[in-house]
RNA sequence: GGCGGUAUAGCUCAGUUGGUUAGAGCAGCGGAAUCAUAAUCCGCGUGUCCGGGGUUCAAGUCCCUGUACCGCCA
């Protein structure tokens, strides 16, 4: 049995995350997990709400909230959703754990003690009205190069200059618009992940089955101009994980947080610590999953995130763990996606455009959302959501080609020969043929979901389903009722196991329905079907079952017009 | 500006280390069947593989170049 420990990138915590987020990471991450489970593997699969740094304070200050109980409710929220989207994190944890805030100072103390974090003497702007220091972003003024008012202390979006905040004319700040600043000295910390390069550039050469998206990414900023720039792990910030050296306080440092890309992703470590306390598990029970002196020899351990997560785990995170000289798990394989534009253009979550999950989950339930997003997944390139599209695929897929198999042969059955499996002769040749492209497909739909190839399951899923159609449109058990009602019974045997296989082998991608279809089939055999023969036995002659609701009901054109309309703007 | 990605049938996409008449699903057209959510099954594709050069016996697949769209730039 496999051991294999799963995450997805920390969404993070300033609101609820629309599709494209989704389908970027946690939704992938959920289906390897459930598949993985599936096959009878060991799993760990563990997210996170990231909750650190000056947006998470700024929508706080908006809602009018102390930002630690904003984030504790908005906690709440996601895990209300990723619950109700059937993600099934073995724990969702938070940034802001005290195992974090402790393993975040832990490596900051062992970098520091290998030597590998600097303190380096910055100025930063500074407002008296404010009472801190703005990060660059949170200046605004007026762009020197094209005179466009509202420019960033970054950059300008206007003619996309970048910029250092003392460039701006008029300076800002953006939080409370005072012209009271003033650029002060303050001291930071910096990972030296230029001392690193050499031995992350081996590592990342060493991983040639990673997509090529991810290593592209990483190879650019290892090489890109003077190759990889040592990072300000620190900030002048309330909210955070205070500077300490392990225990210790240290000196200069006194009042300045950890910067959010630094403790954010060692909350995957401490997520599996959160996940121990709450089951009442032993430190042993999650540090067989991270320490390879404690048992994680044999873990694999894959990481889901959007193009835009690469660089920090390729590169920061990796070199915070090498740089520790501790023998932590490091990553496997990591599977990045591109994006997933809507309708024309982008999700935009600070616009408000696209839909967001608890939207989603307003007007249809998730298996719909799952199975569409999972078989357009943006793995290849940028992928594009229409409703006409999702409606089109939706209802061929799971209401035409499953939804349907499961009806019409349990009506039939029902019809003929009552709820039960109706007895019959043995399989046939017809059978027999049908178990072998099974077989043929099923292999290879394990072989798709084991390289997370996830468009390619998802087709060969779907592939499985049409072959169930096909059997019964060439056996046609309602004609051969007529004159041999024991071969229909066979026949009907046959569909009837059938559909106890779809659903063991569709539930990672549509767990709702799956669980209906096992339950109407009257059973609790979630064996994977490393026999096909063997697996379509399952249900014996007099096993009794139901006829199922309807498992897909249509989109029609009036419900995808009207939502077409409402999500054409801005959320409310 | 630098870098990266993408450009293949009306739509969404596959096309492995270059190798026979470029494929799948959807939509469309025709047919079969009537158990079923008017569902299913079968048959039907003359596509400047974005343009232009080049390498090769052979290029959608490699090289150069141009164009368009998208993204990233600590």
């Amino acid at each position: 049995m496999a051991r294999i420990l799963i995450t997805s990138a920390l969404p993070y915590i300033n609101g609820i995350k629309h599709l494209g987020n989704l389908i970027g990471s946690q939704l992938p991450a959920d289906l390897y997990a459930r598949y993985n489970r599936g096959r009878g593997n060991e799993v760990m699969f563990l997210c996170a709400t990231d909750e650190h740094g000056t947006p998470a304070e700024l929508a706080a200050a908006k809602a009018d909230q102390p930002v630690a109980e904003y984030c504790a409710d908005m906690h709440k929220v996601q895990t209300d959703i990723a619950d109700r989207f059937g993600l099934s994190f073995d724990h969702y944890g938070r940034s802001s754990s005290m195992q974090n805030r402790k393993l975040t100072q832990h490596f900051a103390s062992k970098l520091a003690d290998a030597g590998l974090i600097t303190e380096v003497e910055d100025r930063q702007v500074y407002s008296n009205t404010d009472g801190r220091f703005l990060p660059d972003r949170y200046v605004e003024g007026t762009c020197p190069n094209c005179g466009h008012d509202g420019a960033r202390g970054d950059q300008c979006e206007e003619c996309t200059k970048q910029l250092d905040p003392t460039d701006l004319i008029n300076p800002r700040s953006a939080i409370s618009g005072s012209t009271d600043l003033e650029v002060r000295e303050t001291k930071h910390l910096f990972l030296r992940q230029s001392a690193l390069r050499d031995q992350l550039d081996q590592w990342i050469d060493s991983k040639t089955d990673w997509p090529i998206l991810t290593t592209s990414i990483a190879k650019k900023w290892l090489h890109d101009g003077d190759g990889l720039q040592d990072r300000g792990i620190t900030r002048d910030l309330d909210w955070g994980v205070p500077v300490k050296k392990g225990d210790e306080d240290w000196p200069g440092m006194e009042g300045k947080v950890f910067y959010v890309w630094f403790d954010a992703p060692i909350e995957y470590i401490a997520a599996t610590g959160e996940w121990a306390e709450a089951n009442g598990k032993t430190d042993a029970d999650w540090q067989r999953w991270w320490r390879t002196d404690m048992g994680a020899d044999d873990v694999k351990y894959v990481q889901f995130m959007g193009k835009d997560n690469v660089p920090f785990h390729t590169l920061s995170f990796p070199a915070t763990i090498l740089g520790s000289g501790e023998p932590w798990k490091m990553v496997d394989h990591l599977k990045s996606f591109n994006y997933l534009n809507y309708d024309g253009g982008q999700f935009s979550t600070s616009k408000g455009r696209g839909v967001f999950m608890d939207q989603a989950l307003e007007i249809l339930p998730a298996d719909y959302w799952r199975w569409w997003l999972l078989s357009h997944a943006p793995e290849s390139s940028d992928s594009e959501f229409t409703w006409e599209n999702f409606q089109q695929s939706v209802n061929k897929d799971l209401a035409d080609v499953l939804g349907n198999f499961v009806s019409r042969i349990t009506k039939f059955c029902r019809s003929k020969f009552g709820e039960a499996v109706p007895e019959g002769a043995e399989y046939g040749e017809q059978e027999q043929a049908l178990i072998a492209e099974l077989t043929t497909r099923i292999r290879a739909y394990e072989g798709h979901m084991d390289a997370m190839e996830v468009r390619k399951s998802a087709q060969e899923l779907r592939a499985i389903w049409v072959a169930g159609n096909e059997y019964l449109q060439s056996a046609a058990p309602w004609s051969t009722f007529k004159t041999e009602p024991e071969k229909a019974a066979t026949q009907v045997r046959m569909g009837l196991n059938l559909i106890r296989l779809y659903a063991v082998l569709s539930a990672p991608f549509i767990p709702t329905a799956a669980a209906s279809m096992l339950s109407a089939m009257n059973t609790l055999n979630t064996s994977w079907p490393d026999d096909v023969a063997e697996a379509l036995n399952a249900l014996p002659v007099g096993h009794d079952f139901s006829v199922p609701d309807v498992l897909f009901a249509k989109i029609t054109d009036d419900q995808r017009e009207d939502w077409q309309s409402r999500f054409s703007g801005k959320r409310d």
